[in-house]
DNA sequence: CCCTTTTCACCTAGGTGGTAAGAT
DNA sequence: ATCTTACCACCTAGGTGAAAAGGG
């Protein structure tokens, strides 16, 4: 599996500083597409077809969950142990994605209830917040150089591959 | 600060599965003496004098508390992000310890009470556990050839000086 | 003389895009 | 022709004892 570049974060208000929490994200297909090679000139994605078949669709629990409000609320909540991977036989836990098809990566605040007969309240103790500038196309090789180079110039860990520039 | 090595590891059995717990160390003096340096000949360190003064003495919350009893006991808890230094001054919140003095690591287990007035409980939801077999002596330079020879050959990080021998 | 500090080469562990070979 | 896989050099980040230099 490849982590997401950049990651996914979060700042997070209004949790009750002393209640437990799970946050977790997933996946889920924008369209019904799968897409072709990204033509440079138009700025777009070719379409090829329809979509291939959606997986069961996993979720990607944020490792420090359960904690407490107080916890999630006070530094910036990050994804970057989140991995995605196109292999349908993956047992390493990863999100599993299709690649050439565009998804809408989701985030979840689940209130851990403390009451015996919680999953009755299950409905109310779950919030999803979707941000649409987050969507993305998975690929197994960048189809625009100026994707690969903006990666290049960010990322720390692709510092080899920069001609200049400290900043 | 240096971490230790062997890391202090401990199984846990008996907790709640559902409570909070906070797991932390601190090291205390084993007797109130300076020692000098090791005598192979004879297998003993010699006495230098009286113990410096002591620091107000810190202690090493394991770095995932609070966790549920659950958590705690599913698998080994490792104090691998304990740091030790002489440094008087640190600002690391690393255990400060005075180099040529013997010390006594402690395992404490905190019942985090969900009760408002838990100050009160304090002293019956603490419990000190010592393993006297992990004392040691606090040195800047090895002062026996075998300890190096021992943490070259088991240590994963000082692969470097190995001679031979992969196991 | 004995101990401490600093720096260093050499590791572990793991995240990058490039590249060549493979698959369809 | 187009996409995928496997491997690689090159990074980040940080844990080793050796060795040289420093201090009392």
């Amino acid at each position: 599996g490849r982590r997401m570049f950049p990651t996914f974060q979060v700042k997070i208000f209004g949790m009750d500083p002393m209640a437990d929490y799970m946050l977790l994200m997933d996946f889920v297909p924008v369209d019904d597409k799968r897409y072709r090679q990204y033509a440079f000139h138009s700025s777009s994605w070719l379409v090829a077809g329809k979509a291939d078949p959606a997986t069961p669709g996993r979720v990607h629990y944020h490792p420090d969950s359960p904690a407490k409000g107080a916890q999630w609320m006070k530094q910036i909540v990050s994804f970057d142990k989140l991995k995605l991977t196109n292999n349908l036989l993956d047992d390493n836990g990863h999100i599993i994605l299709n690649s050439m098809h565009r998804y809408q990566p989701r985030f979840h605040v689940v209130y851990v209830d403390p009451r015996k007969d919680s999953e009755k309240y299950a409905e109310e103790n779950f919030k999803t917040f979707v941000f649409e500038e987050t969507r993305f196309t998975a690929v197994t090789a960048y189809q625009n150089h100026r994707i690969t180079q903006l990666k290049i110039a960010s990322n720390p860990f692709a510092k080899g591959f920069r001609d200049c520039d400290p900043e």
